[in-house]
DNA sequence: CGCCAGGTTGATTTCGCTCAAGCAATGTGG
DNA sequence: CCACATTGCTTGAGCGAAATCAACCTGGCG
């Protein structure tokens, strides 16, 4: 188990080049000064803890750079990934609003680093600032179609189209175009957590890539995928409401 | 197809029972006033559309009284039951804060009486009063939760088990208790919507009802539910985080 | 070098879907 | 009132997708 970095006070929320792109966009300078003083910097190691399945919630992580992986573990010890957290993107926050634990853990996938903001700190803002739930308000309402999409998704499609789904999810973040119309990305990911991702077993995940490569529409070498016809993929999901 | 009732202008939000269940208790005497004439209520007879997958949004609905499904047809034709809404629910508020088309369709299941607020009038009313914006912010945070819980359910369950679930939380609406410690229920719902509730086929959700009976833990007929031992359906269940 | 976690492969089984037919219950028109 | 479509539900047979169980690689890494 690898060890993360401490605290370090070098950052700060009035340099951050994420800020226009997250929720706190809505705080005023003087907010923006209280939250940057409130706020805690710490850096995770892959793998590292960043809080557990069932805790209450005390507050909100705010991802710097890195990802993050929520993951629920279930009664035989099985894991599964509800999602993935990007920079700019809020942590805890439905626990907070719910008032409920949290449903998953939350656990570094690369080395991350975010703030965390103390839930007393966050209610307090919200209570004073109208902007910052509407910001949240609308949060909430796109990760509610996200998860409704999802469910629809594991109901309705095989093992092959969601994992297409997701490679084309994970493309807009990890991908980079070639020349000739194909596209490479360069996973974030384990195979372990690929299947976690899209609900089924490793074992299913691998032979389900063996049979993409024999029908020549991608190139897994370890972490890197290659996409020689990135249309030959979307066929095979049309029909879906894409986003 | 039956048709609907019309409007009729003799209810009132102000003797309105399910009001300080709904978010719209945050609503000053004034609002609610200001509300109150600008709702319009309507009757739904079952199977009359409320609004249409991928209608931009127009306002939300409150439910008075009833019982209304949100359905989505795949491309290939099929059925997947997202939802129920029950009294005292606001629908479409979700397509009207994130700015998007609705994922799904709403219809009526039962007769259904429906108020509907128009979208400039909820923007208006979120935008003067803060506390409004907090109870869609609760009700979208925990209705997230539950959305993921869906997913998670979807990915590690099977049919039984889905099913169980699903009768555990008509109960609590539809059930009434026996003196010897069993339940029975009345479904809302005709097989084929039960199947697309949990994502699955008529016909393998006849051979899970007939597989249960058989196993003596409940017993159908029609829409009647006899569990004589409740106890018993829990304990298929179990190691589920149970809300 | 040997160990170990992660990944792949193979054999088998289970679960749920598809297709097809049969069977009430309900409705409709003659 | 009966012949008959229609619709919703059940049953059966066969198939296919994915889980399971088990073995075997592979590439770090102490």
């Amino acid at each position: 188990m690898a060890r993360g970095g401490e605290n370090h006070g070098s950052i700060s929320c009035f340099t951050c080049q994420n800020r226009d792109r997250t929720e706190w966009c809505a705080l005023s300078p003087d907010e923006l000064k209280r939250f940057d003083r409130a706020k805690t910097v710490r850096d995770f190691a892959p793998g590292e803890p960043i809080y557990h399945q069932g805790d209450p919630s005390h507050g909100v992580y705010c991802i710097e750079s890195g990802l993050v992986g929520l993951r629920k573990i279930g009664a035989d010890g099985s894991s599964t990934l509800l999602g993935l957290g990007f920079p700019t993107n809020t942590l805890g926050y439905r626990a907070l609003l719910a008032g409920e634990e949290h449903l998953a853990g939350a656990e570094a996938l690369k080395p991350t680093t975010l703030c965390f903001i103390e839930a007393g700190t966050v209610r307090d803002l919200l209570d004073h600032n109208p902007a910052l739930g509407v910001q949240f308000l609308e949060r909430a309402a796109r990760e509610l179609g996200e998860a409704e999409e999802k469910y629809y998704q594991s109901v309705t499609l095989n093992v092959r189209q969601r994992l297409i789904h997701l490679l084309l999810i994970l493309r807009e973040r990890y991908g980079s175009g070639q020349r000739n119309g194909g596209v490479t990305l360069e996973l974030p990911l384990a195979r372990q957590d690929i299947a976690a991702m899209i609900g089924t077993r490793p074992e299913t995940l691998a032979r389900t890539l063996k049979k993409m490569e024999e029908d020549g529409v991608a190139k897994f070498k370890g972490r890197r995928v290659d996409i020689p016809d990135a249309g030959k993929l979307l066929g095979e999901i049309e029909g879906d409401a894409w986003l």
